[in-house]
DNA sequence: CTGTCCGATTGATATGAATCAAGTGCATGA
DNA sequence: TCATGCACTTGATTCATATCAATCGGACAG
């Protein structure tokens, strides 16, 4: 590629279809040229590992298609997943030498990846690159405080309308007759351990949305949600 | 007071005994000198109330002495405190106009307080004070990222080990004779809804850890930790 | 001292979600 | 087309913790 095409408005990075809150939006063209140069892409297929939990966390990521899982696992087996990642998403806000959690694609995905200690460079240098940095860390905290209250007070039933939720506004699209559709590309295992609950709890939950006429299953990957009034007082904790 | 104080070893901040980790130790002399002229020192007394959950966040603070929680209420009542804090601890990483959750003192404490806008100034102005207050929120970020595995996936006994031993390493102190001491400044009610249980189930707990001889009770606001190993193991959801 | 109050503890019982145990149904490959 | 496997669903039962209900005990006022 010349450096013609790099400083460019073609420059490949501007073409990145990853929602705009990416960080990597918080660099101009030429900024985004070289930095560019420092990372490279990175596929990942279904159920792949990006890093485990203890590996040494030298690198950062920005999520550009697909979704990952974060995790931790106890000694036992139990699992906690910590949070999916969509695109847009970014990976790399842990101060410590090693990863405090594990990360696994769900699907194909695709990343972006830099040197931690480049990445940490152009932050020292593009002012905006670390004030947007910052942002992303205190709204993944308020996210994650949020979390706490979901996981210690709420009931099964809200966990799973909050989830649908935030998944809808995350992820939720049109159908072409205006339906309003969720992905959940995810297991009922993986969102079980997301909201601190069983696979079973969350398949009986789902039947009862299901019953209520709340949600319709299109398929196990994609329901409809049919009363956005109802999954959102549910996840409140309005209703009874 | 003088200029000459104002900027000399003697200024204020400097004598104040907050942890080394408080975000103002990221500011020299002089710039804490301005940064002083900013806000206003703050006292609360047991159970004043510091904002309210949807108040306009326009100041953040930094707690010098006492400890405040913070916390959601739903709209039933159930409460889920996110964090206990301490002195040194930050509060005003909010991007958003309004508090997420409320605070309120336990006991008599005191706080730092500075306009936000003021203190955004002081950010852009000194590269340090952002650097410390993004790892801050880093660091933020990954405690809450591990609570979220204590309140999604921990048993009552590993939940009360873990918050015992992070009390421990934040406050503990030892005491004339080595005893590995631990304060309660929170009442049991307090520590259930941090913890994702009930004061019961947090009383019958601390019950069994007694019977075990793993703690101690000095009162009912001050433990003596006897088996350090035990409550290490039992955090981690390695023993039985 | 003594009574009162209020948080903590302890006990009895209830319950929401986990666990254990079959099915069901869809996708995949022979 | 049919077997196979796997994830999901559904049902029966158990269990950890919540809830309801007495005490207990230290602090404090009189």
């Amino acid at each position: 590629m010349t450096k013609r095409a790099m400083l460019s408005k073609d420059h490949p990075c501007r073409s990145c279809d990853v929602s705009a809150e990416a960080l990597c939006r918080a660099l101009d063209v030429e900024t985004l040229a070289d930095f560019r140069n420092q990372g490279g892409r990175l596929h990942l297929t279904a159920g792949q590992t990006l890093f485990h939990q203890g590996d040494p966390a030298d690198c950062v990521f920005s999520l550009t298609s697909g979704v990952v899982k974060l995790y931790a696992i106890l000694s036992d087996g139990r699992r906690q997943i910590v949070a999916f990642l969509f695109p847009g998403d970014f990976v790399g806000f842990e101060t410590q030498q090693s990863h405090g959690f594990a990360a696994e694609a769900i699907g194909d995905t695709t990343l972006c990846r830099v040197l931690k200690r480049r990445f940490e460079w152009f932050v020292d240098h593009y002012p905006a690159l670390a004030e947007a940095r910052y942002r992303r860390a205190a709204a993944e905290l308020a996210i994650a405080q949020e979390r706490m209250v979901t996981l210690g007070r709420q009931t099964a039933a809200e966990r799973l309308a909050g989830f649908l939720s935030d998944i809808q506004r995350r992820a939720g699209f049109r159908g072409r007759d205006g339906a309003n559709l969720v992905p959940l590309p995810m297991s009922r295992g993986d969102i079980a351990d997301y909201l601190g609950l069983t696979k079973e709890t969350v398949s009986r939950e789902l039947t009862n949305l299901r019953k209520a006429r709340v949600i319709r299953s299109h398929s196990l990957t994609l329901i409809e949600i049919l009363d956005p009034r109802g999954i959102g007082a549910l996840a409140c904790g309005l209703a009874a």
